[in-house]
DNA sequence: GCAAAGTTTGACTTCGTAGTCAATACTTCA
DNA sequence: TGAAGTATTGACTACGAAGTCAAACTTTGC
């Protein structure tokens, strides 16, 4: 995508303006989308959400299209850079990084990016050009999660039949949690989400 | 929804006729919602994929809602009390039983329903009128799977920390079933599904 | 303060789809 | 065979959402 893009100058007021009010307009789409879906979401939506009118949006994006995919992008870039930043900074054995991984994961999901969530879900239901990036972001979701499994595994702290199996099931289970916890607040959604996460942990335990 | 209903008169070959033309368009309405979802399919879409034009669905049906509605309903009763059917007849452990109730599930979904599990996934991105009937597919689903659950655990064969969570995860996993198995075929998909329900089973097993 | 650049507006066209309906074709059965 | 009942058609309207754009408004830098 190039329309964003301002090339290599010196990134001055106006353009810093410029990319607070496409990162708000993106954030917005994002949320609509992930509420309502694709098709059910119009433009209008998106800018009286806004408090502005579609025509605003075009000046910024040249078309639906494009501007729900830079949201996918966007809002997936962040999620998945946080995603990667966490096992790095883990101490532990296998087995507690996984824990706080899953756990992280679905914190995040829930709390921020309920919504977008479901954007995983169903890659299938989704436009040609928004169900490549998804696609994209999820595998980019696996392979930090591969990565510590495949450690565990490595170390004899986990054991697995299959592990795309495994985390094509953890995959889901974390995908679903805003549905499921949504809802709650407060002590009872976190107990929830430890319940969830216990749970999946058994996918990978030994014996 | 009363439109489909003939009261209780005798049913005689018209009626048939008229009861398998229904059952050809909720068929097709579901396999085409189930590919691509609610909005994104047209009237036009389905009455092209039967050979016959818009018009002629408004003779069965008052509108696509109630159309698309009775195809949920449809499809899910059969799919459900297909799925109720089974565990009756069952011998063995509880274990047995699971495992048995879990690869039929993912068996039927990926052969049978491949589109229309999606239905099932995001409950929240539907219509009022069809995410009430997903919801209701879903509980009567569960209440299947929760029977020899807690069946098991009574027997001390099965240990979780959670029922919900663990219904939950397992839902969620077997929703996702042919999303990616569906492009498999013949034998590598029969072990697909094998490894997924193994993985699944973890879920429940004791220590 | 003012000109240029950046941004927003609202009225506009275009297009696709839901839904209607009188006319037509097909089926059934007396 | 023909009349009554059943099913299908295609042309029609209504409406909402995508996309366009000249004009108006706001901000920035001199």
């Amino acid at each position: 995508m190039t329309w964003t893009d301002a090339g290599t100058e010196p990134v001055g007021r106006v353009q810093r303006k410029r990319d607070k009010r496409i990162r708000q307009i993106l954030t917005t789409a994002a949320e609509l989308v992930g509420e309502r879906g694709y098709e059910a979401v119009s433009l209008e939506d998106v800018a009286e959400r806004l408090d502005v009118t579609k025509g605003s949006l075009y000046y910024y994006f040249p078309g639906k299209d494009e501007l729900i995919t830079a949201a996918i992008e966007t809002l997936g870039d962040d999620w998945s850079s946080r995603l990667e930043r966490l096992p790095a900074g883990q101490e532990g054995t296998p087995g507690q990084r996984l824990r706080a991984l899953v756990r992280e994961h679905v914190a995040i999901a829930v709390r921020e990016y309920p919504a977008a969530l479901r954007l995983f879900l169903v890659p299938s239901t989704w436009p040609d050009a928004q169900r490549t990036r998804i696609k994209e972001l999820r595998r980019r979701h696996d392979r930090v999660f591969r990565a510590v499994l495949e450690e565990g595994l490595a170390a004899g702290d986990f054991a697995v039949l299959s592990a795309d199996a495994t985390l094509q099931c953890m995959h889901a289970s974390m995908s679903q949690a805003p549905e499921w916890c949504g809802a709650l607040r407060g002590r009872a959604r976190e107990r929830a989400l430890d319940e969830l996460t216990d749970t999946l942990m058994k996918l990978v335990a030994p014996g």
